[in-house]
DNA sequence: TTTATTTATCGTAATATTGCAATATAAAGA
DNA sequence: TCTTTATATTGCAATATTACGATAAATAAA
């Protein structure tokens, strides 16, 4: 079907899960690699940089920007990118809850 | 095309996408969150559980076994499902790394 | 106004994912 | 051995994702 059965399962899972799939293609963890490293640029520097085709760059810029973890700033004919400083350590602190739920508790496996 | 361009990418940032792909499915969080909450489980303990056909479980659980977050022990007809301590830490670990990256610079927006 | 620059959108092709019914497999117990 | 129980695999239908060429839209510069 490919269609998700998200009505099964509570918003945070579901919450948590669209972020990690957001995560889940290295070209969008390469954007967000490169804005960490040089703060902002333009679109056009991450075309370049990402070396994947202007329009599907957007594509992964547009899914970036619906869960909030970078902002675009127009300028002019160009927009400038960054990380969204709060929405990325609230979604830092979703993983790093999702992730220590368990790290705090003592080994118990079959 | 639904294809990706895997080989543009460092294997790190190919790495990482991955794990978050397959933490990107809310039935995978609910497994993980359930195997987290009760320690350790049988299969169809988790078909009860989430709610999905047992033929989708079973292949939710084997994107979670490819990755190493969670193991599988064989007890007579069967299996015994429960989080990998150790390579649960390390992933913990790769998303930790990711996101203080950016976490530890000082914010300098467009 | 015309042109150049930059980004977004549309349309499309190819592949991937999700979900389940049917069935296969494997081990335990009668 | 035969049956039961639990999980895996197969096959398939529906939807989603990825990527890009063509094109639109919007602003700056000439």
């Amino acid at each position: 079907m490919g269609l998700t059965k998200s009505d099964i399962f509570t918003e945070e899972q579901n919450n948590l899960a669209d972020l990690a799939k957001v995560l889940g293609h290295p070209a969008r963890i390469a954007i967000l690699q490169h804005l960490i490293k040089v703060n902002a640029c333009i679109g056009g520097d991450l075309v370049n940089e990402i070396g994947l085709a202007q329009p599907t760059i957007s594509q992964h810029l547009k899914e970036l920007k619906r869960v909030g973890i970078i902002q675009g700033t127009i300028e002019g004919t160009s927009i400038c990118y960054c990380i969204h400083p709060q929405n990325w350590r609230e979604i830092q602190s979703l993983f790093t809850t999702f992730f220590t739920d368990f790290t705090s508790k003592i080994d118990s496996c079959c």
